[in-house]
DNA sequence: CGGCTTTGACCTGCGC
DNA sequence: GCGCAGGTCAAAGCCG
C-alpha cells in the first residue's frame, strides 16, 4: 500500500516554498526534497514545473496520534481551494488564521477508519496558491486510483508518471 | 432522507 | 497562571 498518493499532485505549477513563514512548519528544501523522495518518491522535475514536498515529521507529529505520522505540505497554484485528489474529504472544520487573511479549513478524509487529515489555506503572499498540507496515511486506495489502475493496464502508456513509493510499507 | 457544509463553542498547547 | 492561537467537535441548516 503505498504512502501517500502522489500521482494527482503533480500538474502543478508551483514552485519551491521559498516563503519564511513556512519554515516553521516545514523542513528546508533540501531535506524537504529528500525526505520526500524517500518517502514516496513525489519529487518531480517535469521540463519547467517542479513538485516539492515538504516532509515535517515522519514519526509522529508531537501528539500521542501516533497514526499520524507522515506530514506532507505542498503549494500549488490553483484559483479553487480544493483539489480534487481521488479521495473522499468531509469538511469537518474552519479557523481564521492569525497571520493569514484567509482561514484555513480543515477535512478529513470522510473512508470509515481511515484518520488522514488535510489542511487547505491560501498562501499569504500570494493567493493564487494553495497550500495544502497532509496528515497521516490513507489505509485504503483512493476511488479513482482504482480507475488509475484499471487504465493503466488497458493502456498502459496513458500515464506518464504513477506513484512509485518505496516499498517500506507494501507489507 | 442521508450526507455534507457551516459555524460557534470548547479544548489544548505554548509563550509570556 | 493567564491569554492567545490553533485544532476539533457537534448541532443546525442546506442540498441532492
Amino acid at each position: 500500500m503505498p504512502d501517500f498518493e502522489v500521482s494527482d499532485y503533480l500538474d502543478l505549477d508551483g514552485s519551491i516554498f521559498d516563503d519564511d513563514r513556512s519554515s516553521q512548519s516545514m523542513v528546508s528544501s533540501e531535506k524537504g526534497m529528500a525526505a520526500a523522495t524517500e518517502l514516496s518518491g513525489a519529487t518531480s522535475k517535469n521540463s519547467n514545473r517542479q513538485v516539492i514536498l515538504y516532509i515535517k515529521c515522519k514519526n509522529g507529529v508531537g501528539k500521542n496520534k501516533s497514526e499520524l505520522g507522515v506530514r506532507v505540505a505542498f503549494r500549488m497554484k490553483s484559483e479553487m481551494e480544493v483539489t480534487d485528489d481521488g479521495y473522499k474529504w468531509r469538511k469537518y472544520g474552519k479557523k481564521s488564521i492569525k497571520n493569514s487573511p484567509n482561514p484555513r479549513n480543515y477535512y478529513k478524509c470522510s473512508n470509515v477508519g481511515c484518520n488522514v487529515k488535510k489542511r487547505i489555506e491560501r498562501d499569504v503572499k500570494d493567493q493564487s496558491y494553495v497550500v495544502t498540507t497532509y496528515e497521516g496515511v490513507h489505509n485504503h486506495e483512493t476511488p479513482s486510483m482504482v480507475y488509475y489502475n484499471q487504465m493503466s493496464i488497458m493502456a498502459p502508456n496513458a500515464w506518464t508518471f504513477q506513484a512509485s513509493p518505496p516499498s517500506s510499507s507494501s507489507t
